[in-house]
DNA sequence: ATATTAATGAAAATCATTTTCATTAATATG
DNA sequence: CATATTAATGAAAATGATTTTCATTAATAT
């Protein structure tokens, strides 16, 4: 094994694709294995700046943009004019999931329940859309707006 | 009735706001309520160069963002980096509905198909959320991403 | 007709993201 | 290990949609 490249095997992943592992994709990925919000490059970038002084913004968008084609990363727009990010596995495993967000604090949750019950709603929705308009579906966003508990009692 | 300003009752419900009835504003409306996409601002500022030269794009982003806030238009990201824009309410009456996007050509296509089911699932899922998040749950994004008639065969 | 001030246009600013280009470092090979 | 190849990188500049600034204009009330 490579010195300095622990745990994973992402390295492989990588060069499968025939990418190359460096410092930087892997800082990346620590960071975001680490998070439990959802981060903006720039997140990223101070994270990392901590630990990898040397890596600039331009690379971290670079290698996002890599990791969200790869499958590996999510990108999402919640309306504050710039993208976050997540690891679209997280430790329990595929982790598809929606999302809720607070139109007052721009709090963003999680939620996987009801999955099941969308799943099956959306692969019916998805049937009828793709015959009626001859649409071949690969993929939905589905977000819920409203006020967190917070903001609620305000 | 003011010279100049012909169909609808939008100069009343302007003023009932507090705010003037323009030409800027009138113009931004005529080209909405006759389009049949969804267009962005420069796309409106193109429409309305032909009929009122004198109105600047800078005018029609701050009569979108007025007219949005009214709740008269609705915007849209379909993730080409530019907000689109269209009437909330179609000539029909309102106009609740979502999106299918295209992403080979772009192309969106506005559905208002709900299986009941789909107004159900929704329902029972806000509701859920609602609860289990304390959330206040107000308004809802969806969209599907695919490949339309004419990208699928290519 | 006039006063008030909201609305506007033009130009500059903003700001997330992308592009450019010279340099660096990951990998393959001997 | 040394070296060649070239993908990856950093810094700086460019991009482009949207917003802000500020002096001017025009909608409204009187
Ligand atoms: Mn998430
Ligand atoms: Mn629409
Ligand atoms: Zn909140
Ligand atoms: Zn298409």
């Amino acid at each position: 094994m490579p010195r300095g490249f622990g745990r994973g095997n992402w390295h492989g992943r990588f060069r499968g694709c025939g990418y190359r592992w460096t410092i930087a994709r892997q800082s990346v990925l620590d960071v975001l294995g680490k998070a439990t919000r959802h981060l903006s490059a720039e997140d990223i970038y101070m994270q990392m700046h901590k630990v990898n002084p040397g890596v600039g913004l331009t690379t971290i968008y670079r290698t996002l943009e890599l990791l969200v084609q790869m499958g590996i990363v999510i990108k999402s727009d919640f309306g504050e004019g710039r993208a976050r990010y997540e690891m679209a596995e997280g430790p329990k495993g595929l982790n598809h999931h929606h999302h809720l967000i607070c139109t007052g604090c721009g709090k963003v949750i999680d939620y996987t329940d009801f999955i099941d019950d969308e799943v099956e709603l959306l692969q019916r929705t998805e049937k009828g859309l793709s015959k009626k308009y001859n649409f071949k579906i690969s993929n939905h966003l589905i977000q819920f707006y409203g006020l967190c508990q917070v903001c609620k009692n305000k």
